[in-house]
DNA sequence: CCTAAGATTGAGACCGGACTCACATCGATT
DNA sequence: AATCGATGTGAGTCCGGTCTCAATCTTAGG
């Protein structure tokens, strides 16, 4: 009918009105839904509106209202199913009160999620879920949130920012995950994480990550309770890729002392240390026992099926994506943020350590 | 210093040309680097706004400019690995080229993805990748598409959508992987995938999904080749969670006239696949045969390690990135989207069928 | 020393909605 | 019939940038 060829200009309120023969202002008040319009008006300019595939520019809009209804999502790796669910989550309870994510991969890199933060700030995002690389370097977080800007923390704490943060009781569990392994008799357990630093671990160490001290904490204390003391020699950080990680556990194993047990502090490092004890010809848990962050379905597979500790990732994001949302429509009532429990699930991959001359 | 309680608004170029003693016009031109500006003005504005930690708002910016720097992507689920993948190669290309990402789920549902595909223009995202829930109704992609917004499908193609698609040849693997258990001695395959139909397959039968037609006629011309038929009562769809995918699973195992092998159209149902057969007390690959769509890390830890359809996912996003910012900013080369192939990874799930007496 | 090309600069329009304000309209109140 | 609060309605401003345009300043060539 009319001109048919692919138009470049996008249809506006003005046009709307224009061909509802009414003013731009009553036009935007019939398709925005406020105001008082008549009868006979609303009707026009809706017709007008389907008739032209009048679709509202939602920038402009975000522009005077200040709101832009779009939260930005700041995670280390969505190709970790770990964030990929919590993304989930984040996404399902956004989606249903009608935010929309931006989501930014760091790498775990504190320049990039600075990088990342001031981007979505740019854009005037609603407000900010963020998985901080870094417990200690959170100036770009402080600044967030002093501006005001509501503002969310996953899976890690930041040094001395009181933000609702959602995230388990990591000491806790690793406490009793621990203890687990003490009890069967365990004394040389291994501990295996990303978290990069610029050298080995140390007794005292600071660690950048809370999730990463807080685990350490709880190992620590569950040695202490055993009147033992904690294996410093075998906590290992700066696992990286899968070739550095299958490296340290060939070390933990092979050496003098080894590991009888070992620790992966996520399921992406713990893919890679059961691939290395495989290609050692070990077996779990005969040999070595493992256990493992992450509760991935694919560990109820392998031979023997692996214990874990399940973290309840979909939950969470849920939960931060509802309290930043709550801090966004400004409910006063802070409604505390859940506290939420890791589990540990004893599958098949722990047992007693292999007896050795040692003991005697 | 200055004021320091946390003030609402945030200051823009009319702040900062205010503290420089400039006109707005000029403080624009300097932070915003275009025009003329002398030297003298270019430094007292840079300084102010430095001073007023100045930040321009890029919604504002995007209104006039009619870009947003921002392109949406629509999945089916990032919570599956093969789109977690897939999307760190976009958001990554995206991030390289100056471009975020607004990530939409849809649970492969097609109202959902009609829904979220409005959104993201709402939004004028400069552009789309969408991995199309149907390759049939597709009405919503055509729109988008005739309206001239940069449009790039993932994985699946649209009938009769001339955008540049990034896709595997399926027909080709899907042949290749058939005639692969064909010459392992193997009638009785069978194939399991999620599309959600509302009846079961028959000979024919049109599918919804390019992905699955496309393996269908794989899987037939390589019978066909053989001279054999495709089994079709061994074609399952409608493979939804955990529990339905075991039920067909036993179903197809214990039936009078089992399958011999298994093909998990992907990872997610291969994984509720081999629990099953594990339930069953059965052996890969001595009493069934196993073999699936999609290469995750943990194929390579089961007893046996599992023989996959290797697909390029995370070049195929960086692809799909590559190929829209190219739309987007309008080289008109259309420079070709790389042709991606599977591979079929042998690892240790298939072996001869076990011989019954059927075959005296 | 004069003039024109080129560099600077400021005023103001504009993008597409939301919203304020002043000015009708209109049935209801007394 | 005069008055009043409750709608309806249009003109115009604003959000925070970009960009056009005309005016002003320099500065080099003649």
């Amino acid at each position: 009918m009319n001109s048919d060829a692919s138009r470049r200009r996008d249809v506006t309120v003005a046009d709307v009105a224009r061909a509802a023969q009414v003013s731009k202002a009553q036009a935007a008040r019939a398709l925005g839904n406020y105001g008082a319009v008549s009868d006979d008006v609303r009707e026009r300019v809706l017709a007008a509106a389907e008739e032209l595939e009048y679709r509202p520019n939602e920038l402009a809009r975000s522009m005077n209202t200040g709101k832009s209804h779009t939260i930005g999502v700041v995670v280390g790796d969505i190709e970790n199913p770990h964030f990929g669910l919590a993304t989930r989550g984040i996404t399902d309870t956004a989606k249903r009160s009608g935010f929309n994510v931006i989501l930014i991969n760091t790498d775990e890199d504190t320049e990039a999620e600075i990088d990342a933060v001031r981007v979505l700030l740019d854009k005037r995002v609603d407000g900010l879920i963020v998985a901080p690389a870094s417990s200690v370097e959170t100036q770009h977080l402080r600044r967030v949130h002093e501006s005001g800007r509501p503002l969310v923390l996953l899976d890690r704490k930041a040094s001395g920012l009181d933000v609702d943060t959602v995230a388990v009781d990591m000491e806790g569990i690793s406490h009793d995950s621990t203890s687990y392994l003490i009890g069967a008799g365990h004394r040389r357990i291994a501990f295996v994480s990303t978290l990069k630093t610029g050298e080995p671990y140390r007794d005292g160490m600071v660690l950048d990550s809370s999730q990463i001290s807080d685990r350490r904490d709880g190992m620590k204390r569950a040695f202490d309770e055993a009147g033992l003391d904690l294996p410093d020699d075998l906590i290992r950080l700066n696992a990286g890729d899968n070739e550095s990680i299958r490296k340290i556990t060939r070390e933990l194993l092979q050496r003098p002392d080894p590991a009888t047990a070992i620790i992966a502090s996520d399921g992406l490092i713990g893919l890679s240390v059961v691939e290395a004890i495989q290609e050692l010809g070990l077996r779990i848990p005969d040999d070595v026992s493992f256990l493992m962050y992450d509760d991935f379905a694919w560990t109820r597979l392998t031979t023997p099926p692996l214990t874990v500790i399940a973290q309840p990732v979909y939950d969470m994001g849920v939960a931060a994506a509802a309290a930043l949302i709550r801090q966004i429509e400004g409910r006063k009532v802070p409604a505390a943020v859940p506290e939420f429990t890791a589990e540990l699930i004893r599958r098949g991959s722990v047992a007693a350590p292999r007896v050795t001359g040692a003991g005697n």
